[in-house]
DNA sequence: TAAGTGTACTACGAGTGATAGTACACATGA
DNA sequence: TCATGTGTACTATCACTCGTAGTACACTTA
């Protein structure tokens, strides 16, 4: 099962399913021109509504992940281009954190430290 | 107007006004003892419901920020027992931030390199 | 042709966020 | 004392999102 989810996690499961995808996209496990599993089948492996996994994959072909053909299935795309948008994302997030822990008084150093330890 | 609301932000009104508070507090400029508006004219001054106040009052409350009184009001609480915990949080978020770049192929260095230059 | 595929649509229920209104007990100051 | 302001606790309603359920249609493939 590449695809799970996690009913405790307060994301719904749309959500999860394409931060699923993605991941194993960007992980080179998908790679482009894979096949993604059907709508129907996605569907009952995980035992949740067909609609909810199409949700997911409409999401997925608006980001530019996957490409969709009717009547013959979902693939992967090359997602190389949309690696550098990515990056990024991951930098302003690390922004927001270090800003917040510039309020309660972290200094930069702490932050490093911590990473560089992990 | 030391508290303001983004209607832009996706987040719940009553959320961000604890956000707001609990930053408030952070960075000193409420003090413990201080008195926090009252739950009307908070709700009168932003005009939005005095439910959606006493909401955001009582998550502060079951936190740890303010204590209120009744007939008397809300006040600020001596929040620097709260600080290592919020100092973990901050470092739990970085972790996972450390994490997700590193799935798209980031390297610490990169991440260290952006902090410094902030 | 039959089966599997993506896609579109409507309908319903549950949960949450927000509003609206009412009510009660308490503290304070005129 | 009494009016006012305070926190607190309800109920009701509305809007929105998430998820489920069912149906339908056009397409591709074996």
């Amino acid at each position: 099962m590449l695809i799970e989810i996690d009913f405790r996690d307060k994301r719904p499961i749309y959500e999860q399913i394409v931060g699923r995808i993605e991941n194993l996209m960007i992980q080179g496990i998908i790679k482009p021109g894979d096949t993604i599993p059907s709508v129907r089948s996605l569907a009952m492996e995980l035992s949740i509504n067909p609609n909810t996994i199409q949700k997911a994959y409409s999401r997925l072909e608006k980001d530019g992940y996957i490409y969709s053909v009717s009547g013959r299935g979902s693939f992967a795309s090359n997602i190389s281009s949309l690696l550098p948008g990515k990056k990024q994302e991951v930098l302003d997030k690390l922004k927001d954190i270090v800003l917040e822990a510039s309020d309660i008084g972290m200094e930069k150093d702490e932050l490093i430290k911590y990473i560089g330890e992990m």
